[in-house]
DNA sequence: CAGCATCCTAGTCGATACTG
DNA sequence: CAGTATCGACTAGGATGCTG
C-alpha cells in the first residue's frame, strides 16, 4: 500500500475537503468522547433504562449522557423508547447499525491487546528520554 | 455477544476503573483529533518531511501539527529523524506499530462506504421529525 | 425517573509573530 | 525549514437546581 515513487496508480489529489484521510468522517460519528462506553454498555448489556447507563458508565454526568444518547439517536446507532408512565420510563437499546459496529470494536479490542503494552513501552522508553 | 440473561459467563463488573468498554484506551491513542489524518498521509504517502505534511493536511496549523506529531513519536506510532543540516530538515515516518494499524484503517474505511448513507439517511428521518 | 435550564470553568485550538 | 511562544476564542464538560 505504501507508495512514495511516482510509479504507479495516481493517489488523489489531497485537496479533499477538509480530511486527508477517508476514516475521518467514521471518528466523528463513532469515536466521540463517550460513545464507545456508551454502545459498548449498549451492546453488552442490551436494552436498559436511562440510569442505568448512568451507574454502568463511572463519572458521566446526566447532561453529558443525555447529549451524547440523543446525538446517537439522531445518527440511527441508538434507539430510545419513552414510556409514557409515573414515573416515566425510558429504555435505550442499540440499533442494527450500531450492532454493525461490533466486530470492528472487536477487531479494536485485539489490536489493543497486542499493541497497548508496545505503546506503553514506547512512552516508557521516550519519557526515560535519550541523554 | 449480548448478553442480559444472567445464564452465562459473568460479566465484568464495571466497577472498571473509569472507562466501561475495552475499546477506550485505543481511542485516546489512535482516534485523538488530526491523528487519523496524519497517520494516513504517513502510511499513504510514505516519509515526508514537515511542510510536506502541513500542505497535505489541509486547515492543520504548524503549532498543532508539532504536538500531534511529537505525541504519535512518543507513542511509538511514528518516527522522527532529524537532519541536522542548513536549512533543517526533519523527516516523518510511520513505525511498524503505527503500520500495524492499517488493516484496522481498512476495515473502518470499509464500515464507512457502508454504513455512512445510513447514518445520513438516519440523520434526515430524524431531523424531518416525527410529528 | 428522566430529563432540561442555567451558569461557569478548563482545556483545546487557531491565529499570529518570532527564532535557530 | 522546522519549529516555539504568546494570546485569544470557542466549547465540551461539570455543578447545581428545577420539572412533568
Amino acid at each position: 500500500m505504501a507508495v512514495h515513487g511516482g510509479t504507479t496508480r495516481a493517489m488523489p489529489k489531497t485537496d479533499d475537503p477538509e480530511l486527508a484521510c477517508p476514516v475521518s468522517p467514521v471518528v466523528d460519528i463513532v469515536f466521540s468522547r463517550w460513545t464507545t462506553p456508551i454502545l459498548w454498555a449498549l451492546h453488552t448489556y442490551g436494552r436498559q433504562r436511562f440510569v442505568e447507563l448512568e451507574r454502568r458508565i463511572t463519572r458521566i454526568t446526566p447532561k453529558v449522557l443525555t447529549e451524547r444518547l440523543r446525538r446517537l439517536e439522531r445518527d440511527g446507532l441508538v434507539i430510545r423508547t419513552y414510556h409514557p408512565e409515573v414515573p416515566p420510563r425510558v429504555e435505550y437499546e442499540i440499533s442494527d447499525l450500531g450492532r454493525s459496529l461490533a466486530p470492528l470494536f472487536a477487531h479494536l479490542t485485539e489490536w489493543a491487546e497486542e499493541n497497548l503494552p508496545k505503546v506503553e513501552e514506547a512512552r516508557r522508553a521516550h519519557d526515560a528520554g535519550p541523554v
